[in-house]
Formats: C-alpha cells, sequence, structure tokens
RNA sequence: CGGGGCGUAGCGCAGUCUGGUAGCGCAUCUGCUUUGGGAGCAGAGGGUCGGGGGUUCGAAUCCCUCCGCCCCGACCA
C-alpha cells in the first residue's frame, strides 16, 4: 500500500508562469512532471505510474494483434541513406557521433530498421503477415517544443509495422490496427474521432488520425455534423457553391487596367467592384526537391493561383507538386520569375513547365479555377491588373489540383449530403497509415510468393503517442482544481483520505479501509499526511485519482464519504459496503466508456 | 528560421525606466495553539539577481556578448 506521508509528490499551489495549456499546469501542479529543458521532462512517480498503466493497456491490446520488439535508440547511418531519409529527415533528426567518427542518430521513428530486419529474415510469402510493434523513447529535434507534453523532444511511441503479401493483406492489418487503436483509446476513457490525414512524407496512401478535440491542440479538423465526414484540414476537401460571374467587357479580351495601390485582394475587389471570388490571388513559393543519392538538392519556383478568398493548404501543395520543403518567394525572386512586383502577380504570360529551367515556374491553380471566366488579376506590372481573364483560354499551367484549405461553413464534400463543415481543433494521439512499397522497395525486402518469384512485401505503419494519451485525458477532463483521470490509467484508482490523522481511531479506519480495498485488488493512495484536512481535500482534487474516500467523523457511526472526482458532492457509505461499491461504480464506468 | 516576451529564494512576483543596505506573498524549518476545503501566533533559514566582459567610487539596474526558457508564425513520421 502507498502512503502518502512516504511519497515524492511535490504539488504546487501555484502553475509556474510559463506553462499556459491546462494539462501542462495540472501536470506540473499535480507533481507528474517536472521540465529538464525545452521538450523535455522528467516523469516523477505518479506521471511515470499513470504511463505506465497507459502502456500496459497498448501492450494488451497490441499483444492481439502483433508481436512486441525492442529496438536501440541509436541507430546507424547507412539504413537511412538506403531509405533516402538521412536528409529528408533534415533538422529533425538529433545526429551525433561515436569515437570512431561514424555518423548514428537518435531515433525518431523505426521503418528503416524492421524493414532491415524483414529483409535479413523474412524469405517466403509463408512468412507473411507479419505484425511488429515497439513500445519505446522517439527523439525529434523539435524547431518548437511546446505545450508541456504536447510537443516534446523526447516522448514514448508505440510505433507498429507491418509486412503483407499484397494490398488485401494490407487492408486487413490496416484494419486490425484501426480497431486494436479504437479499443485502446476506449480503454483509456478518451472521446476519439478518426479522421482522414495526409500521409506526408513517409509516403503511402490511406492514411487515419485518432484526434481528440481540445484547444491546446495543434491540428485543424474540418467535420461534417449531418454525414460523419471528418478530415484533417491538410487534407479536407468541400463543395463549393458556384460563383456568379462578373459581366464582360470590351470584346472579351484581357484588358489592362490601371488600378494604382491596389495590392491586397480586398482592395482590388473593391475597385472592380467584385467578390474576392472573382479575383484570382497568387502565392509565390521556392520547392526544395531533394536530390537523389549524390546528387544536390535543387530550389526551384512555383506559382500558385487560387481564388482571392481562399488559402493555399501547403500540405496539398507540396503533395502536388512533390517537393521537400516550401518557402515563400523574396522579392529578387519574384522579379526574376514574373518580372512583376508582390501583389500584382498574374499567371498571364508565364513560361511554365514541370522541369525546373532558368526562370520557368511550375504553375499550379487550384481546380476551383477551372471553367471560370471573366476573373481579375495582376498584370505583372506595378499598379496594372488584368480584366476579362479565363483560365484555359488566357493562360495554361502544368498542374491543376486541389491546393487550398477548406473553410469553415463550405459544403461537405460527401455526395448527397447537404451539411456544412465545421472546424475544431485537435490533438493527434494516434495516426495509422499505409506506407506502401517505400522502404521494402528503397532496401530490398523480397520474398518469394507461392509462384516461386520474388516479391516486394507491401507495408503499413502505425504509431500512438503514449504522452498524447495522458495530456488529452487531462485536457478533457478538468476544472478549476485539478483534472480526473480514468480509473484506467490513475495512477491510483482511489485516495483513503484519513481527515485528522490525530484521532486514532480515524487513522485505524482509514489504514483498515486502504488495507481491504487493495486487496480487493484496488490502487489505493492512503493519504496519511499530518496535514489539515483542507489540504489534503485540495491535494486529492489536483492530482487526477478519480475516487475519493473520506475517513472522518461519520466513522464514528460506521460510514465514510465516497467522492467521484468527476461529479460534485459526496455520499456516506457504511464501512463494510466501501469495497464492494466502488467496485461497482468503476465496473459501470468502465463499462460506460468502452460502450461509447 | 522570422517576430515578441521573460530570466531576482522551491513557486508566484515587485524592484530595472531614474545606479547607492535585495524585498513581498506562498512554501520550508523550530515551538506553541489548531484540525472537514490550501490554519493562527512567535521565531528562523534560504539569493554568485541566468553566465561572462565592460562603464562607474559603487551595477539586479547602464553598455557589449553568450546561454536558457515561453508565446505567435514557419515547421511537425
Amino acid at each position: 500500500m502507498h502512503r502518502w506521508s512516504k511519497l515524492f509528490v511535490p504539488t504546487l499551489r501555484e502553475a509556474p508562469s510559463d506553462a499556459e495549456v491546462a494539462s501542462h499546469k495540472f501536470l506540473l501542479r499535480a507533481g507528474y512532471i517536472r521540465q529538464l529543458g525545452a521538450g523535455l521532462y522528467n516523469y516523477l512517480f505518479l506521471g511515470q505510474r499513470s504511463l505506465n498503466k497507459i502502456t500496459a493497456i497498448v501492450r494488451e491490446e497490441m499483444d492481439k494483434i502483433g508481436q512486441e520488439f525492442y529496438l536501440p535508440g541509436i541507430l546507424p547511418k547507412d539504413p537511412w541513406e538506403e531509405s533516402g531519409r538521412w536528409t529528408g529527415m533534415g533538422d529533425n533528426m538529433f545526429r551525433l557521433k561515436d569515437r570512431k567518427g561514424a555518423e548514428l542518430c537518435l531515433g525518431m521513428t523505426h521503418e528503416e530498421i524492421m524493414t532491415t530486419i524483414a529483409r535479413g529474415e523474412l524469405r517466403s510469402y509463408k512468412q507473411l503477415p507479419q505484425i511488429w510493434y515497439q513500445i519505446q523513447t522517439k527523439f525529434r529535434d523539435e524547431p518548437r517544443p511546446k505545450g508541456g507534453l504536447l510537443r516534446v523532444r523526447q516522448f514514448i511511441m508505440k510505433d507498429s509495422y507491418s509486412f503483407d503479401l499484397n494490398k488485401e493483406g494490407l487492408d486487413k492489418s490496416f484494419d486490425l490496427h484501426d480497431a486494436v487503436y479504437r479499443k485502446i483509446f476506449k480503454r483509456c476513457g478518451l472521446k476519439f474521432v478518426s479522421v482522414e490525414a495526409d500521409s506526408g512524407s513517409m509516403g503511402g496512401s490511406q492514411s487515419q488520425e485518432f484526434m481528440v478535440y481540445t484547444d491546446a491542440g495543434e491540428d485543424l479538423i474540418a467535420s461534417c455534423p449531418v454525414c460523419g465526414y471528418a478530415a484533417n484540414l491538410e487534407k479536407a476537401t468541400s463543395k463549393l457553391d458556384p460563383v456568379t460571374e462578373m459581366e464582360p467587357t470590351g470584346d472579351g479580351k484581357p484588358e489592362e487596367v490601371h488600378t494604382p495601390g491596389c495590392a491586397a485582394i480586398p482592395d482590388v475587389a473593391a475597385f472592380f467592384k467584385i467578390s474576392p471570388a472573382s479575383d484570382i490571388k497568387c502565392v509565390a513559393y521556392m520547392v526544395l526537391r531533394r536530390g537523389a543519392a549524390g546528387a544536390k538538392d535543387t530550389w526551384h519556383g512555383v506559382a500558385t493561383f487560387l481564388r482571392g478568398d481562399h488559402q493555399v493548404n501547403e500540405t496539398k501543395l507540396l503533395g502536388a507538386v512533390g517537393g521537400a520543403e516550401l518557402r515563400t518567394m523574396q522579392t529578387e525572386e519574384l522579379q526574376q520569375f514574373f518580372n512583376g512586383p508582390a501583389g500584382y502577380l498574374g499567371p498571364v504570360g508565364l513560361r511554365h513547365g514541370d522541369k525546373p529551367l532558368g526562370d520557368q515556374l511550375t504553375v499550379v491553380i487550384d481546380k476551383s479555377l477551372e471553367g471560370r471566366k471573366n476573373l481579375v488579376c495582376g498584370a505583372n506590372k506595378l499598379d496594372y491588373h488584368l480584366r476579362s481573364v479565363a483560365p484555359g483560354r488566357d493562360f495554361t499551367w502544368t498542374i491543376s489540383a486541389d491546393i487550398r484549405s477548406v473553410n469553415e461553413g463550405e459544403s461537405c464534400p460527401v455526395d448527397n449530403c447537404s451539411g456544412k463543415l465545421v472546424v475544431g481543433k485537435a490533438v493527434e494521439i494516434g495516426h495509422i497509415f499505409k506506407l506502401g512499397y517505400k522502404y521494402s522497395e528503397s532496401m530490398g525486402a523480397r520474398v518469394l510468393d507461392p509462384n516461386g518469384k520474388e516479391v516486394t512485401p507491401i507495408m503499413g505503419s502505425y504509431g500512438i503517442g503514449i504522452e498524447r494519451i495522458l495530456t488529452a485525458s487531462v485536457e478533457q477532463s478538468n476544472d478549476a482544481n485539478g483534472f480526473w483521470l480514468p480509473a484506467s490509467i490513475a495512477p491510483f484508482t482511489v485516495v483513503v483520505t484519513v481527515t485528522n490523522v490525530a484521532d486514532a481511531a480515524l487513522k485505524d479506519a482509514g489504514e483498515k479501509l486502504a488495507a481491504e480495498l487493495e486487496a480487493a485488488g484496488l490502487d489505493v493512495l492512503l493519504d496519511d499526511r499530518d496535514e489539515r484536512a483542507g489540504v489534503k481535500f485540495k491535494d486529492a482534487d489536483l492530482v487526477g485519482i478519480p475516487y475519493r474516500i473520506n475517513v472522518g467523523k461519520k466513522v464514528a457511526s460506521g460510514q465514510v464519504e465516497l467522492v467521484t472526482r468527476a461529479k460534485a458532492g459526496s455520499v456516506d457509505i457504511a464501512i463494510a459496503d466501501v469495497v464492494a461499491q466502488l467496485k461497482e461504480r468503476i465496473q459501470e464506468e468502465k463499462l460506460l466508456a468502452e460502450s461509447e
């Protein structure tokens, strides 16, 4: 049995001033964590205990579909060179050298390592499928750690990797993970949603994130309250209402108009008395394309054009042009590629193609411009715009794609759904996606199929952020006094608070009750500190334990109080009934959480 | 990497502009009283004012430089 008087639970009355999000403040105040450096945290007793419980749930569920491995955290350079990610990971990878000068990195993900195991050992289709997982510390040199445990440089991750003979097999491994993840998050008491996501630099096709809605989250999710469509904003699409076209003027051909001082969309719209939807916005980027092994990385120009009321979605744009990084063009570059100034850039007369040749641009238009006419755009000339411009007739492009971010209130993209999209903030707790052949192909994993033919296994990759389960849980269940975790992941299930340890009768009753609860299989914390009752109540409310039993004056009449942290008030219970009633209550809440 | 802010006792802060004994609240320790929602009284301990350099008779305060942390943006398997 754990006695609070002997534990190190350094609770704080006030949170350090640099803590902003609820989970950060409360985890610090409750003595779960202490900061060591930017994005680096010490996990103290209560924090570690909670993380252990989360890990145990994840392990128990993952063992139903996979096999746990433990891999090194310090990794040699070679596998990363083979996959192309030694350079591809850029500055996000912690790098080091050993005493011999050999280059190493700290593991930020383990696709490469798992693939080296697969290629060394898997020989036959009969050995497939395989699902291998690990629960380990990962390292990322985040440009900006933030929000306490929300974005850190060292964290625990459950990562799993699947190897299948074909797409059907991958679908099955993916679906297995989908089901297991749902079970895990439910057991952890989280209210989560799954959304379509971008597959990012990992490559691959289907990609799904598990998210918990919270204002502390860094991701934006678009969802439809009518049909349930939900997608990360990086990926979300919408149906657009038709735009009323402005009237053509003159002979209907592009016409240069003097527009002094109209560099911003609202100015242009006001000048022409049109909606911003009829103005063509230009955002000019330089995109970095990674050279193949040995070759140099190259930057080249990309001009994007979209409706004046839309915003470029850089994730979608990167996907469309196939690049590693984006940055906006500098003034000199605008001059070089457009021969015009910012604010007056337009698509008419640009040289373009998909190969970086001199001043040639890759011109990308958003799909929503296709088929439009009588639009306004910059003339690539200070203080001049063109009117009566029609995409296709007056200019062409290299790529037409969905490169815009959806806005709240736009129509749901699902056929026959009339819902309007809602956009909300969320934190990502898990991600599953189909990698395809990227690693198995480049790293040479091969097995023989039933015909004796050599084939490349297809892979999937699936992650869960362990600390994020804790932070998301704190975010979704807190009030002015602290937070409460579900019994499944709380460091203790119940705290027995002896209101006055100087009173031997109360002390004895508390000891006895705590021992009984423990004998019944519950994680019990006995608050036997020589403190005033108020201090102990405040601490108990703060530290995330879902149930509390007050052992106080009512002991004289054989009763104690049961407090459920998530609810106001308390109920009096006969001491003899405490174990049964508490167990019943825990079971009820568990079923409730898992049925949702 | 761009922009902003901060660094003074364990935590929260004042003092910095205008240089002159380093302070307040909480926490800690001792004693007494108290004991159901962060107790009261009395006493005590705790600081190279982030580091280094400079200006000055004198620097927490002014100047230079480095470091660290937080926030916004960029970035984020």
